[in-house]
DNA sequence: TTACATTTAAATGTCTGACAATTTAAACGC
DNA sequence: GCGTTTAAATTGTCAGACATTTAAATGTAA
């Protein structure tokens, strides 16, 4: 059932690459209990501190969760959608921070994915993601509102665009599409202008989406795309030129 | 720069989450290479034994790497592709398998998402992705190939058109889409009739990227999708009357 | 002087054994 | 019969030791 070749890398990864292939094969059901620690070492022939170690880099990626105590114990976990959209954003973040991901291609891809949503959201809207969009744009046009503080709404505006289209998986992989832009736009200044100006894209979106208009959404996200490419392109030509 | 107060979580998880945090904040850059397990059992008052169980958690989010022998250590991890690839792959996964995600819902994601990327495709597809699509179209049609080769080869249809976009991070996110559908897709049993069909589709749509023709290539991509959940519900219909 | 072999030191990987903390189930007493 | 106590099982943590690996430092010979 979970074997152990005699190769060179870590026993810990092997171990734990071991346990994972059960999971992700289905011989180990969501909650189920796995051996203690100490019948895991012996089955694996190896120390406990090592399986450990194996069971905490299953953990790390909520396979696994433990609980102590008698008949404690490490159990399958069942992956939540909250634990797979943390895992999503962060994993997006670190790509585009670590790999100079492009302002232009990232912003590409954001609206590409979330003109992905729109005829769906146009059919599935309901009025409570329509409420959240519409309270967003309001907060948006407060003027005491911090640049940091307008993005969150920006990403939260953007966010409830896309849970409108009522597809969970849709959702979970556009969290992390959405929210790993955010330290991208967080680079911009948001002038009294540029603010009126966003209010202005949103609002015919929210608009298309109330009256289930699919092509008017696209159009407007595709214009917002090009004002949000231009703000992006000035924030960066500032900062090149040194 | 990392502390630890005294609450009642995990040891190993509150130092892995300090150590992450510095490292998304950017305290730690790539390649940086971090104090060594005895430093930092030291720093954070911990023993040898726990410490590692952080590190472990960290590697097993490709966070951090590490070397052995003398200058050896954990180093910050640049996350590449293939590694952002892979975990999203097996989350996708995870998630469908773990949660009773529905075929519509999923082929429904599926679909959207790429057809997000065929405007782009139609632009950039480049002679090296239109020669994969045609090739895996040839190897399609061939009448010995098992179900699962045919999915296997499915799936490389749809990922050299998502990669056609020429946008890595929309390929990253499609990745999961894409892949995760494939226990699913495995359940089909593919007749001569159903391929020549798929095949009929795959061969539109790279017509339609040859000559240019997004609207066609959305509509071939729009009637896959439609045949491909007739397909999807037979199978579930087939399982389900017990 | 240069090239190669050897030594050495630093670091991770692993093991052993122990104790602490926690939680549940069973035993006990009333 | 019910509340309390005890016991057992399990994870969490620690200390110290040894094995293994790796690269730099050192030594040696051509």
């Amino acid at each position: 059932m979970k074997i152990d070749p005699d190769n060179k890398a870590d026993l810990s990864a092997q171990i734990a690459e071991a346990i994972r292939d059960a999971i992700v094969s289905g011989q180990l059901i969501v909650d189920e209990r796995l051996p203690s620690e100490a019948e895991l070492a012996d089955h694996f022939a190896v120390s406990r501190p090592t399986v450990r170690e194996a069971l905490k880099r299953l953990a790390a990626q909520s396979l696994i969760r433990t609980q102590r105590g008698a008949f404690g114990g490490a159990f399958v976990n069942r992956l939540s959608y909250p634990e797979a959209y943390g895992q999503q954003i962060t994993t997006a973040t670190l790509l585009l921070s670590m790999n100079a991901i492009s302002f232009d291609v990232a912003c590409e891809a954001r609206y590409a994915l979330e003109r992905a949503c729109t005829p769906l959201a146009t059919l599935r809207r309901t009025p409570d993601t329509l409420a959240t969009m519409r309270a967003e744009i309001h907060r948006q046009g407060h003027p005491g509102l911090t640049d940091e503080s307008f993005c969150a709404s920006d990403v939260a505006f953007h966010r409830a665009l896309v849970d409108s289209a009522g597809n969970p998986v849709l959702s979970y992989q556009l969290a992390g599409a959405v929210e790993a832009m955010q330290p991208l736009m967080n680079m911009i200044t948001f002038t009294a202008r540029s603010r009126e100006a966003i209010v202005g894209f949103h609002t015919r979106i929210a608009d298309a989406l109330s009256s289930s208009d699919a092509e008017a959404a696209q159009t407007a996200l595709t214009e917002l795309e090009a004002y949000t490419l231009t703000l992006g392109r000035d924030v960066m030509a500032a900062r090149a030129p040194k």
